[in-house]
DNA sequence: CTGAAAGCGCTAACAC
DNA sequence: GTGTTAGCGCTTTCAG
């Protein structure tokens, strides 16, 4: 004896109606007499209705929920991506199924199987850091569902995408290091086998060039965790290099960097300025505080789902797809600038 | 012409057999002849057939679908939570559906409705800090489906609870602080209408008691945020008390107060010794690193679903509720010892 | 203005 | 071994 839930044929019952009229008579159809409509109404409060979503879903042949595939959630830009889409699926009336895949290939794979038995009406994916397979994410096209890549996308893929500039961000960080007077800039760069780490270098490279200061290949760092950049700096300090700023690819590393410069007695910012890239979560906390790129996550989340709603909810959803590039902002804070 | 997708009858009219052959020969009925069998799985896996989920869900009156309703997403203790849940619940075929409340009562009435509506099996609620009425929730248990509370739980309503030993954690890195040979510790408290808030400061409390140190009401500051820890450092040291020792209730705060102890010039641990408690993510990164108490945060995940899929799918569910209190881990790191 | 009937995709008694 | 039928809860023609 699960469900005791209540369902349109127990008011119709008693009522004394038929289960269509009441159908009818909650969704306030013309057809219906306004004291039907008031009876069924006051009955269904009374005995705390709550239509079944599930009948709905088979019925319509439309969940009314879309899917997300999130490589993972402890990320602070991505549980900001969630708000984003939660916000605006909500707001439309949509359900939202999150699924994590942990950068795992395999288990991207079952969420998307998972997904797709759910019936889900579209899905958001930025795709874990292992898959090169996207077969998937093909099976999911070729059964109608439409799909929004955000954050890292797959350039093969015919879809709508959604992703930052990550150049013109880099660009923009190195540029105001410059602006600030700083004249050897230290980049520690994220691996350049990923789009990501490239395109955060290429904007590192462009602002010092149109700058007209000299490209030194053995400032270029690769480093992207806190470990890797407190070597690389005591490395650098070892060798005598002179810098007077520094521009990391995330944050983390940008905070091992400052730490560094710091143990070894140089002022942050008056000797060396150091500009890090997202996360977010530790910019306030670090002393002084850091200049860093803040990449929107809530925002990518909002755009990302009204494209999909957007395919979704089209009459001809045949339009062309479409790539949104979001700006990032340049947060300034202590660690490049006094405040 | 939505759905492309393939259902039952498409293998059953292929195969000139009926759907419900076509049902149990994908389900390895022992009724169904091996040659009917591989013809189907042949012809289902030719097709790419997926069982739809929603169909499924009508019939059985079962979803297999776990609601989780969670403050917010983006603090490390959450999400880690979700991932604990997530791999439990999908290693039991049950999907999740999250639902943030973004700490505000009427959004977590929202979600309760959205949960009921998509007939979940069963729903693990951590309940935002604004939530005083329970009729959302208690309407969920009206209607059979199982409630387990995680961390903040609601002392009133009758269900599956799992917490952390708040007190136990509390007394134990005080005593942390003690051993090592502080006399005169400070606590950072939490708000002390909150449970969380006074069992941090019991925990304390108990610690010095049992050692015998005297409990001096002017080293007890309401303070629980980056900002306040600033602050109420440079209060006291203003005012030339003498501490050796800061117990925060949580990591910011513990960080704000770190930081504020250097620059007035004391050196950590040498001559003040610090510890926070939980958040995770910046223990690692502060200088010296931070002390902390582990929340465990992905146990509590799991353990929490494991109690919840036990009460959905036990033939008699109505055996006694159940508190489980998970120990916390105190990490020692930099902050309170030379490493 | 309201009711009867069919059907969304699947399963499970009940036939044969 | 397999088919027929009914039904999960709801909507929606089509009748009246």
């Amino acid at each position: 004896m699960k469900s005791g839930l209540v369902t349109i044929k127990d008011i119709a019952r008693e009522l004394n109606i038929s289960a269509s009229t009441v159908s009818r008579a909650l969704k306030n159809h013309p057809d219906i007499s306004e004291e039907t409509k008031r009876a069924v109404n006051e009955l269904a409060q009374k005995l705390n209705y709550q239509p079944n979503a599930v009948a709905l879903s088979l019925k319509q042949r439309r969940s009314h929920t879309i899917g997300v595939i999130i490589p993972e959630i402890v990320h602070y830009f991505f549980s900001s991506v969630i708000s984003g889409i939660e916000d605006v699926a909500y707001d439309a009336g949509f359900n939202v199924i999150i699924c994590q895949s942990n950068e795992r290939y395999e288990r991207e794979v079952a969420n998307a199987r998972t997904l797709l038995a759910s019936r889900v009406d579209g899905v958001l994916v930025s795709v874990s850091k292992h898959t090169e397979d996207f077969q998937h994410l093909h099976n999911l096209q070729d059964n109608n569902i439409p799909l929004v890549f955000y954050d890292r996308i797959v350039p093969g893929l015919e879809a709508d995408q959604v992703i930052i500039d990550d150049l013109d961000a880099s660009y923009r960080a190195t540029r105001h290091l410059i602006e600030t007077g700083r004249k050897r800039i230290v980049h520690f760069a994220g691996p350049q086998k990923l789009l990501i780490g490239r395109q955060r270098k290429d904007g590192y490279v462009k602002a010092l060039e149109e700058a007209g200061l000299e490209v030194d290949p053995s400032l270029i760092i690769e480093a992207d965790s806190f470990e890797k950049a407190r070597l690389a700096v005591m490395r650098l300090l070892n060798e005598k290099k002179k810098f007077d700023g520094v521009f990391a690819t995330n944050d983390l590393t940008a905070i091992g960097a400052m730490q560094t410069i710091q143990k070894r007695g140089f002022k942050i910012p008056d000797e060396i300025a150091v500009v890090g890239f997202s996360d977010g979560r530790f910019s306030g906390i670090t002393d002084p505080t850091l200049t860093s790129v803040d990449q929107h996550g809530y925002e990518m989340g909002t755009v990302a789902t009204e494209m999909l709603l957007r395919r979704i909810t089209s009459e001809n959803s045949d339009y062309p797809y479409e790539t949104r590039v979001l700006n990032a902002d340049l947060i300034v804070r202590g660690s490049s600038v006094f405040l």
